[in-house]
DNA sequence: ACATCTGGCCGCTAA
DNA sequence: GGCCAGATGT
C-alpha cells in the first residue's frame, strides 16, 4: 500500500498525530478539525506501515453507524482486510467479548440483552413484586442505570445521594437486588451490565485480562468527552500495560451528560496515562466563517481553560438565517419551502440538508409537511426501528427460542396476540414457578402440557389454569416445539451427502436454526402476523407488517454467514445450533438502523444525534428559550453549560448554509407557550445573521394589532403602543410603553392573580412569564392577553 | 376470567 | 401522542 495514500489530506499536526508510533497519544481539537479523519488514518497506517494486524486493533466510535463508516473509509484505504478489525460502539464490543465469556461470570452465552425499555419492564415487574407502587420504575431505573455508568455500586451510589440530601426511597436497594436477581435468572443483561460486567470480568480474571490486552495491542477512541466513569475505567483496563491508546475529542462537544458522560475523562486523560502526547488540531475545514464564528461566540459563554483558537481560511460565507415564525406548523412550513427553495435554484441536493431540533416530539410537525409537499426524509434516531412495539414482540418471540429462561421476554408474548392467557393466568403460572422451584416460566408451561394440573393457593384460595389458558399454552408452546421438531429433522437430513440448504425446512448448511426461518415459523404458527392485520387502524397495520418484513429480510441468514465467520471466537465447544439466532439478536438489539431513500432524502435529527455528522446546508429549528436552552436543564448544575456545547454542536455541523427557526407560539405537551428567541440566536454578533420573519407570523400579528386597538385598551400605554410599530422609532424602553414592568401584580380573566417575573417586549410582542398564585408560571404574550395591571 | 375501551396523566437527550 | 389504571362488556 502506497504511503501517499495514507498521509495525503492532511496538516502537520494531523500528519504527527496519524504517525505518532506508540505509547498514550490524545488529540484534542475543535470541530471539524479532522478529528474523526485523523482517526481513520491512523488506524491504516497502523496496519499499512506498521505491520500491526487489523485484528489486533480495537476502536470504538459513538454509534454504530460510525463504525460502519469507519470501517468502509479504513477498508478504503487499506483493503479488505479492515474487515476483522473490531470497530464498534462500548456496547458492541462489550456485547462480542461476553458472547465467548460470559461464562465466567455465570451467564449463558446466549444470554439476552434488554434495552431501556425491557429494563423498566422489569424493574416495573421488581416493584409489583414487592409492593411497591410501580409507576416509579422509571424513577429507579434510571438510578440504577446512573450508578453502573458512573462506576458505582448502586447500593453504595444511593447511601451517597442520600448523604447529599437527595431522595432515595428506602426501598430502593431492595429494589435494585431484586432487579438483579430478576435479570439474573432470566440469563439477560441491561444495556449496562454489558459495560459493567466487562470491566468486572477483567477485575476477576486476570487470565481474561491479559488475554484481551495481548489480543488489543493498539485502542482507539473517538468522542472521548463524551465517555462515561466506567467506560473510562475499562479502557484503562485494557491499554495499562501497552498504553498504545489513542483518544480524540472535544471538550466543547460534550454532550451526553445525563448519560454519565465526564469530561474529566478527557481533560483529565493526562493522570491516567502521564506521558501522554497532547496533540491539538487548529484548523477547521468545515465550516464558514461565519458559522465558526457563530459557533465560537455561543461556546464563549462557557468557561474553558482548555480554549484552543479554531480557525479556518476559507470564505466568509453567507449569513445565517433567522426565522421567526407564528407557530410549529408554520415553522415546518417555513422549513419546507426554504428545502424547497434549495432544490428549485438546485444548490444542494437533499442529501446535504439536515433539520436538528431539541426534542423528537418537535419532527411531527415537519414530517407531516415534507409528507405532503413529498420531499423524502428520513428521521435518524427517533423512535428507533427496534423498539417498535411489533419489533420488539418479534424479537421476544425469537429470545425466547435463544434463551428460554428469558421470563421478561415471554411474558411479553405470551398473550400477545391473546390466547386467553390474561393476569390471572400469569398468577398462576409465576407462582407456581416459584413454589415448586421451577427456573423459568417456560418449563413451567411444558409442564402445564403434561398431567400435572397447575395448582397454586392464592389469597387463600385454591386456583388452577383454566381450560381456556391451557388451550392457549398449548398453541404457544407448538409454534416452539414445532421448530425443535424440524431441527431433528434436518439433522437427519443434514446426514446425507447430497442434502442442499433448500431442502432443509430451518436449518441452514452449517447446521445453525436459520433466524429468518425461525422468526416467520413463530410469526405465523402463533398467528401473530395474522392478528396484527385485523386489528386497529389499517395504515398503522400496514407499516407494521412492512417493518416486520423488513425484520425478516434482515434476519436472513446470508447476511450472518460473513459475521459468523468472522466471529470465529464465538465458536463453541458444544455444537450450538442457536449460534445464528444469536448473533442475529445480538446485532439487534444493539443496532440504530434506519433507512435510505434512493434519490436523497433531508435528515431530520436531535441536536444530539448530529453530533460527528456534517451537512453543507443545515437548520435547526425550535430557537426559543423555553425549548432551547431546554429549560430543565437551566436548573441542573452545569446544565446550562452543556445547552451552549449542544447549541455548539448543532452550529459546527454546517458547512455552508445556516438557518434558525422560532415560533412565536408553541404546543408542546399539549400545553401553549409563549416565546422569546432563544438567547443563543443573542449571543452571536448582529453581524453573522440576517432576521426574518414568516408571512404567516406578519398576517398574524398585524390582524392581531388591529384587534388589540379595539380591545386591548385594558392595558395602559398599549393604544399608543400599537399606533406606533414600537421599538423602532423609539429610544424610549419598550417595557416602559406597555406600561408593565417585572415585578407588577396583575390579573388575568381565566387564570387570575399573579406576578410578572420576566418581560421581553419587541415591536410585535411583549412575552410575559407571570406567576399566578393558583395556576402556577405561565408564558404570555401580553399584546394579546387578557391581563390587566391591579 | 379475559378482552377492550376510555379518560387521566405525563412528556428531553440515548447505546 | 402514548401509557396505564380502572370501568365496562363478553
Ligand atoms: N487536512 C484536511 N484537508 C482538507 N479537509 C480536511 C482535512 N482534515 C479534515 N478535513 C475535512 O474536514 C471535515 C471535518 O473532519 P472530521 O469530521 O474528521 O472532523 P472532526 O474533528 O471529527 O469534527 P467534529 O468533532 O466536529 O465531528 C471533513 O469533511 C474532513 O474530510
Amino acid at each position: 500500500m502506497p504511503s501517499h495514500n495514507l498521509t495525503s489530506g492532511l496538516n502537520q499536526s494531523q500528519l504527527d498525530a496519524v504517525t505518532h508510533q506508540t505509547g498514550p497519544l490524545l488529540v484534542l481539537a475543535g470541530a471539524g478539525s479532522g478529528k474523526t479523519r485523523v482517526l481513520t488514518h491512523r488506524i491504516s497506517y497502523l496496519i499499512a506501515e506498521l505491520g500491526i494486524s487489523p485484528y489486533q486493533i480495537l476502536a470504538i466510535t459513538f454509534t454504530k453507524k460510525a463504525a460502519q463508516e469507519m470501517k468502509e473509509r479504513v477498508g478504503a484505504l487499506v483493503g479488505p482486510r479492515a474487515q476483522t478489525m473490531w470497530v464498534s460502539t462500548f456496547h458492541s464490543a462489550c456485547a462480542r467479548i461476553l458472547r465467548t465469556k460470559a461464562g465466567l461470570l455465570g451467564y449463558d452465552s446466549n444470554y439476552n440483552i434488554y434495552d431501556q425499555a425491557d429494563s423498566k419492564t422489569l424493574t416495573k415487574e421488581t416493584l409489583l413484586s414487592l409492593g411497591l407502587d410501580g409507576r416509579n420504575a422509571g424513577m429507579y431505573q434510571s438510578l440504577i442505570s446512573r450508578a453502573k455508568n458512573e462506576d458505582k455500586d448502586p447500593l453504595v451510589f444511593a447511601e451517597e445521594l442520600r448523604d447529599s440530601n437527595s431522595l432515595v426511597p428506602p426501598q430502593f436497594e431492595d429494589a435494585y437486588r431484586r432487579y438483579e436477581q430478576l435479570k439474573r435468572s432470566n440469563n439477560g443483561m441491561d444495556f449496562d451490565d454489558l459495560l459493567c460486567n466487562i470491566v468486572k470480568l477483567f477485575e476477576i480474571s486476570e487470565e481474561t485480562l491479559i488475554e484481551y490486552q495481548n489480543k488489543f495491542q493498539h485502542v482507539l477512541v473517538d468522542e472521548y468527552q463524551d465517555t462515561n466513569p466506567v467506560q473510562n475505567k475499562l479502557i484503562i483496563q485494557l491499554a495499562k500495560e501497552h498504553r498504545n491508546i489513542c483518544v480524540v475529542g472535544d471538550p466543547d462537544q460534550s454532550i451526553y451528560a445525563f448519560r454519565a458522560a465526564d469530561i474529566k475523562n478527557i481533560l483529565q486523560f493526562e493522570n491516567n496515562f502521564p506521558d501522554v502526547t497532547v496533540i491539538p488540531l487548529e484548523q477547521n475545514y468545515r465550516s464558514t466563517q461565519i458559522i465558526l464564528d457563530a459557533a465560537n461566540s455561543v461556546i464563549e459563554q462557557n468557561h474553558r481553560p482548555y480554549a484552543k483558537n479554531l480557525w479556518t481560511d476559507g470564505e466568509m460565507g453567507d449569513q445565517i438565517s433567522s426565522i421567526q415564525v407564528f407557530d410549529e406548523k408554520d415553522e415546518a412550513e417555513e422549513v419546507g419551502r426554504e428545502i424547497r427553495k434549495i432544490q428549485d435554484l438546485q444548490k444542494y441536493a437533499l442529501d446535504d440538508i439536515a433539520v436538528f431540533y431539541r426534542t423528537n416530539a418537535q419532527s411531527r410537525a415537519l414530517e407531516e409537511v415534507l409528507t405532503r409537499n413529498k420531499i423524502h426524509y428520513k428521521v435518524i434516531g427517533g423512535l428507533r426501528f427496534y423498539e417498535r412495539k411489533e419489533i420488539k414482540d418479534a424479537l421476544a418471540y425469537l429470545n425466547v427460542l435463544n434463551n428460554p429462561q428469558d421470563d421478561l421476554s415471554l411474558e411479553r408474548i405470551l398473550n400477545e396476540p391473546t390466547r386467553g392467557i390474561g393476569k390471572g393466568a400469569r398468577e398462576i403460572l409465576k407462582k407456581y414457578k416459584e413454589e415448586k422451584g421451577f427456573n423459568n416460566l417456560y418449563e413451567v408451561l411444558l409442564q402445564s402440557q403434561s398431567n400435572e394440573n397447575i395448582k397454586v393457593e392464592i389469597g387463600g384460595k385454591e386456583k388452577q389454569l383454566s381450560a381456556g389458558a391451557l388451550k392457549g399454552v398449548k398453541k404457544f408452546l407448538k409454534a416452539y416445539l414445532s421448530i425443535f421438531e424440524m431441527v431433528k429433522h434436518d439433522l437427519s437430513l443434514l446426514q446425507s451427502p447430497e442434502t442442499t440448504s433448500k431442502s432443509l425446512s430451518i436449518l441452514n448448511e452449517h447446521g445453525y436454526i436459520c433466524p429468518q426461518r425461525a422468526l416467520s415459523h413463530l410469526l405465523i404458527e402463533t398467528e401473530y402476523l395474522e392478528s396484527l392485520e385485523k386489528s386497529g387502524d389499517p395504515i398503522t397495520n400496514a407499516t407494521r407488517i412492512e417493518n416486520l418484513s423488513e425484520l425478516l429480510g434482515a434476519a436472513d441468514d446470508d447476511q450472518y454467514k460473513q459475521d459468523l465467520n468472522v466471529h470465529e471466537e464465538l465458536s463453541d465447544v458444544e455444537p450450538n445450533h442457536m449460534k445464528a439466532v444469536t448473533l442475529f439478536l445480538n446485532n439487534s438489539s444493539l443496532t440504530d438502523s434506519s433507512e435510505d431513500h434512493e434519490g436523497g432524502s433531508v435528515s431530520l435529527m436531535t441536536l444530539h444525534s448530529s453530533k460527528g455528522l456534517e451537512y453543507p446546508s443545515v437548520f435547526i429549528m425550535g430557537m426559543e428559550d423555553e425549548l432551547f436552552p431546554f429549560p430543565r436543564a437551566i436548573f441542573e448544575d452545569g446544565g446550562l453549560d452543556e445547552e451552549h456545547r449542544l447549541a455548539y454542536v448543532g452550529i459546527t455541523r454546517a458547512e455552508n448554509n445556516l438557518y434558525f427557526t422560532h415560533a412565536h407560539k408553541r404546543t408542546l405537551h399539549g400545553q401553549t407557550t409563549y416565546n422569546i428567541p432563544s438567547r443563543f440566536i443573542g449571543y452571536i454578533p448582529e453581524r453573522l445573521i440576517t432576521h426574518r420573519k414568516s408571512r404567516k407570523f406578519e398576517s398574524e400579528m398585524s390582524s392581531r394589532m388591529n384587534q388589540r386597538s379595539n380591545f386591548g385598551s385594558r392595558l395602559g400605554g398599549v393604544q399608543a403602543w400599537s399606533n406606533s410599530k414600537l421599538g423602532e422609532d423609539s429610544d424610549k424602553s419598550n417595557v416602559d410603553q406597555i406600561g408593565l414592568k417585572v415585578g407588577d401584580n396583575v390579573n388575568h380573566d381565566m387564570f387570575g392573580d399573579g406576578v410578572i417575573v420576566k418581560l421581553e417586549v419587541n415591536e410585535y410582542e411583549a412575552i410575559a412569564t407571570i406567576n399566578f398564585a393558583d395556576e402556577g408560571q405561565k408564558t404570555l404574550d401580553l399584546s394579546w392577553a387578557p391581563v390587566t395591571k391591579i
